[in-house]
DNA sequence: TTAAAAATGCGAATGATTTGCAAATATACC
DNA sequence: GGTATATTTGCAAATCATTCGCATTTTTAA
């Protein structure tokens, strides 16, 4: 494996949620060509050592995001208003889709389970402040 | 509601497989431009009357699906042999959802799941035929 | 019927992602 | 090591679904 594609892994291993091709970019300082850091994802997940899904919301469009898989597989929430990645935990769908599997004879390779919402603290911050970040447009950029 | 959105949103209930945008305008026989049935669509689902979900395959790349909301909120497996949709019954998740929900603190508005693999057709196929459709690169357009 | 508001068509942006190709780097073999 | 071959990378140009601007047409309200 060379040098980028390690740091490449290595970014998605350290990361605390999942991220875009551009926030992966981002975290190499640049260092690496956006064309490359995409190559390299789709490397990473042909491997197995990566894992992605494609989410949908107003502020970002749509986009893919990903995840290293040294984890447990999990799944993920958005917040539609603050957008940053909220972990809910290991994936407990695993027998409604072996069901699924049974009831109408596909063969499930992958899932891919989100919710999006609103995060306790927007949910806090919302009682006072009416969405305040929102209104003024600003908000952290996590979930890149 | 104008004439151009009713006949969408009826395509949509009648279509037995979610449609991507270009899938309703193909079946809008091209009588509506391509941003009137985005912005169609986007008005349908403002309006509770249709869903939505992106998904990502190697044939068709990332593209939006949308679902008539008349019917009960179910979920969907899409073939990644023949790129057919296959139904897989009414949502089961929210039990779950709920339960993450009240161990995250996060307020869910929507989700999303589906899974990938091989439909039972293809399954049988690939037995004799080794995937027959696929390596002629010819397989039927459903699910445009 | 008429005026104002909203929707549509058409063509030109957008923005994430992909691709071609030459230069740089890694791997295989001596 | 040193060299030949196979891969990967950077940069720029191309894709492709989706969005936007704006003039024209349809709807809605009066
Ligand atoms: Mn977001
Ligand atoms: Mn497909
Ligand atoms: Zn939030
Ligand atoms: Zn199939």
């Amino acid at each position: 494996m060379t040098r980028t594609r390690k740091k490449i892994l290595e970014i998605l291993e350290t990361a605390e949620t999942p991220l875009s091709a551009l926030g992966v970019e981002a975290r190499t300082l640049s260092s690496c060509d956006t064309a490359t850091v995409y190559r390299s994802l789709h490397y990473l997940e042909e491997q197995g050592l990566a894992d992605s899904f494609v989410l949908f919301c107003r502020e970002h469009g749509t986009e893919r995001y990903y995840v290293a898989n040294s984890a447990k597989h999990r799944h993920w929430f958005h917040c539609e208003v603050c957008h940053r990645f909220v972990d809910l935990g290991e994936c407990r769908v695993e027998p409604l889709l072996s069901q699924m599997e049974a009831a109408t004879g596909v063969r499930i390779r992958s899932h891919t389970l989100y919710a999006t919402g609103t995060c306790a603290d927007c949910l806090h911050a919302g009682q006072q402040a009416a969405s305040r970040s929102h209104q003024e447009g600003e908000y952290p950029r996590q979930g890149e």
